[in-house]
DNA sequence: TATGAATGAGTCTTCATTCAT
DNA sequence: AATGAATGAAGACTCATTCAT
């Protein structure tokens, strides 16, 4: 993929998180090129979004086999699967803004995905590691939500960026309490 | 307020949550009025995003005033805010969706929320329940991202709705991993 | 006709000659009624405007008849014929501006006014008064413009109601300039 | 100006003064663009509006500017601002219906000409050679209302385009009746 | 008779998109 | 590759009108 059209999608994935209703014109600021450029890059405002969504499930997809979430415990895997996503937080607090993925009876390549995370934590749950009175899609949802919150935070400048995997990570497998036996 | 503009206000939340790009049409029709009456309620597309903030704002407080933030066990306090947020998760997760509220040079009435959630926080720390090396700003965040995760998950069914508030509170308070002296 | 149907014409005359583009609700308000009133009394907008025409032809109308346009010196016949149009002067100044009344196929109650105007000042040529110089069709707009102007001066504070007659009588019959043997 | 801009207006102006309540659709067809065309002209009805009037303004100062109101016969140079003024005598026409110049606490532009007007009559009464019995703010107004009555006579096709000059001058400085000595 | 709610039918305005420069 | 003009299509908004109170 060109830099370009990479630089486009990342500067417009930002702003749409934001701005939903953001206009092509805003967009094609945002991202520093002309209307006409975003217009050869992305033949419309339709294709530019399933470009979005498409960018976003390909990388979250690199990160999931890269996090090899069947290895080892379950509990590094997911640790790992936060880890690989940060650098992509971005495109997926686009995808999680857009819930009509779930709408337009399910966009089949996150589906995939969707079941693989789920697949993760079920388990976690089998080997013992995971509680079993929380379901692997509340878990799965849970972390989405936490990478979204997380990427948020980072981006208002409310967390260190560098804090941010092991933020979401200590929050989501251990917890806010303190346990007894620390 | 009316009940007419609570009813409007609510299927607007729903719809906006869902699909940001909604039109006055769409909300109109979701509301089961018609787009004049739709403006009579609200002067305009911007107005009505602002009264639902201010709403959602509103209800919020509400539910915070009666969780009681400074009594008793700090964890306690987060589970009854959560349950008490739990009836207006819808307007909350429309909320988050809107990060425009950091935007706009940040809305007063919200902030003012955010730091009493922050105090929240901070108080169980300081009384040793909650964990320090995850700072009150990120254990706020991870509470409105958990929250709206879990409206949305119930929304699209993936969730019963009678298990809202026990999965938020056990996720953020316990996290997933399995306790060994439990 | 009603005081009441009288009152709210004036009122609509004044303030659609100012706008033409006010809404009912102005309307309304500027005759001192409700909406519902002012629709009792005029079925609707375009009714509202055929009556305005309609009064102000027939008021013209009378203003005509009792000029005696084919009595006596033609001059004096067009010195009356203004004196008695200057209490309907609002009215006229909306027909004025109202050139749509030329425009869909010419209105018929004006245009029969309008001839017997015209045959005023034709006569007054025939009889040696007026220069042959000037068509009558010029003269009769030239007439009309002129208690127009008149209507809006007094009303802007601009000439004193009580000059209104002599002033466009006498610029009219009489002309800016000097007379030598004055 | 742009000629596109010109044009524009033109057609604007012709419309406008016939039918005030034309609507943007009408106005952009009459101009042979299409509304989303004349909304880039011009942001909106208002600044139509507005810059209708600044057009028409400026085009009757350059007017009053070649006519030299300062020089010579008055009465000459009223008939020169007449010539001069009858190019633009459609956009005067609708200055003149837009009588909500005066209302807005009087446009700053038009008063500045208007004053200078007035003072060419007076000028003329100074110099014997306009009378003395009607003021300076009514020969002004009078002015008004025959260009405007003019430009209607011509563009309804009541009289010719070509006497235009010559009958407002004939009629506003003679007046309608014969002249003895002449 | 006045007021306020409700809405169908427009009117105004913006936007995505194309084309020419 | 960028810019500006042009426009069809869509969305936002207003208004005249009706009805209930």
């Amino acid at each position: 993929m060109s830099l370009d059209r990479e630089h486009v999608l990342r500067a417009a994935a930002a702003l749409l998180t934001r701005k939903a209703t953001a206009s092509m014109d805003e967009i094609a600021k945002a991202a520093g090129v002309s209307r006409a450029t975003l217009h050869r890059h992305f033949s419309g405002r339709d294709a530019l979004v399933r470009a979005l969504e498409d960018h976003g499930i390909a990388e979250f997809e690199r990160a999931l086999d890269e996090a090899r979430p069947e290895e080892g415990d379950a509990a590094e895997a997911v640790r790992r699967l936060i880890a690989r996503s940060e650098p992509v937080a971005g495109f997926l607090a686009f995808l999680f803004t857009e819930n009509q993925l779930y709408e337009a009876g399910i966009n089949e390549g996150w589906n995939r995905l969707d079941i693989r995370v789920q697949a993760l934590f079920r388990r976690g749950q089998e080997e013992g590691v995971f509680r079993l009175d929380l379901t692997p899609a509340w878990l799965t949802e849970a972390l989405y939500g936490l990478i979204g919150a997380g990427a948020w935070a980072v981006q208002d400048g409310r967390v260190a960026a560098k804090d941010h995997t092991r933020m979401v990570s200590e929050l989501l497998l251990g917890g806010a309490q303190r346990r007894m036996e620390r």
